[in-house]
DNA sequence: ACAATATTGCTACTCATTTTCAAGAACTTT
DNA sequence: AAAGTTCTTGAAAATGAGTAGCAATATTGT
């Protein structure tokens, strides 16, 4: 389910009554070759294509990415960049989350499936479907925090502040 | 911690060269008055100020709503509708995490302290310094999945998808 | 192949947020 | 307490991600 076949990309669009293009096919494409853990915005998407030499769109970009998000099969990740992005959607076991440093926008990944867990329990109790869950980690990289943070003020953050710690 | 008089605003400010200033007050005031976990956008909050009678443009409140998300004061929230939204920043006992429904943008907030210690143990071992952690669920309710979801495609999200449920 | 209709690539547009800049307001220093 | 310095404000213009409108084109079901 993590992989495609154009034939089972096809399937699922015409499914819903959607067709399959080149153009979808392609993008497709550029995600399954992502190396674990890479994610692109629209933009940065595009210039992958242009640099494969694809002309296709940034308006077809746009529409594609949130077309193969609603369909599952990309995830949007909101990482504090004030962009979107976008990376293939791993099923449970491989289903993970991100820190970011807000100074950097450097992420990194790692697993832990108790939130999962967490996010069935919470979605149930609220009587819900579940999507998604996404923990993100808002952090600060050591060279920010030598540059002086956080009297630079770089970007958008918020300080957790602890009555004691847990 | 979570509360402040106007006079610890004041002192917290003035500590990075910063001024308090009526705008500032009026707008931390907002905040703390708002029932619990309620968040407001930058429109929202403009919208409450215009309707107490206090003339504070639009540019200040983005960049009052800014400054306090960087002194911690305010966290800052990325919860799908395509804006950011504001709550006062709880300190740990109080932290707590979103449910959303991505069709009617309607939140749930709930408490799990886990996540914190999740958060926590990840930044540790990536070797950085921890800000803030947000566990966002996606989700649909029961009124979507009536009106033939996700067949009316309304707005951004992504499927989870299972190889087995954990 | 044909007809029906989804998709593409333009361009123009929206909407949240930021920037610019001159005037006014807070601290700091006498 | 007045003066000087520098931060803030408000108004308007600018930015930037993402969307919408539309004519031309491509895909699908028959």
């Amino acid at each position: 389910m993590s992989t495609y076949t154009s034939g089972s990309f096809k399937a699922e669009l015409n499914e819903k009554g959607w067709r399959l293009t080149p153009q979808r096919q392609t993008i497709l494409q550029v995600f399954q070759d992502l190396p674990e853990g890479k994610h692109l915005s629209a933009e940065e998407l595009y210039s992958v294509l242009q640099g494969q030499g694809e002309k296709i769109s940034l308006s077809t970009v746009y529409r594609t990415l949130k077309l193969m998000a609603r369909m599952g099969i990309l995830r949007e990740l909101e990482l504090a960049e004030g962009h979107k992005h976008y990376e293939i959607n791993q099923p449970y076991p491989n289903h993970h989350h991100h820190l970011v440093c807000i100074q950097c926008n450097k992420t990194i990944e790692f697993k832990d499936n108790s939130i999962l867990k967490v996010g069935l329990k919470q979605t149930e109790k609220a009587g819900l479907h579940l999507l998604d869950c996404q923990l993100t980690i808002h952090t600060v990289c050591p060279e920010a925090l030598r540059q002086g943070w956080p009297s630079l003020l770089p970007s958008n953050w918020s300080c957790l502040r602890w009555h004691s710690l847990p």
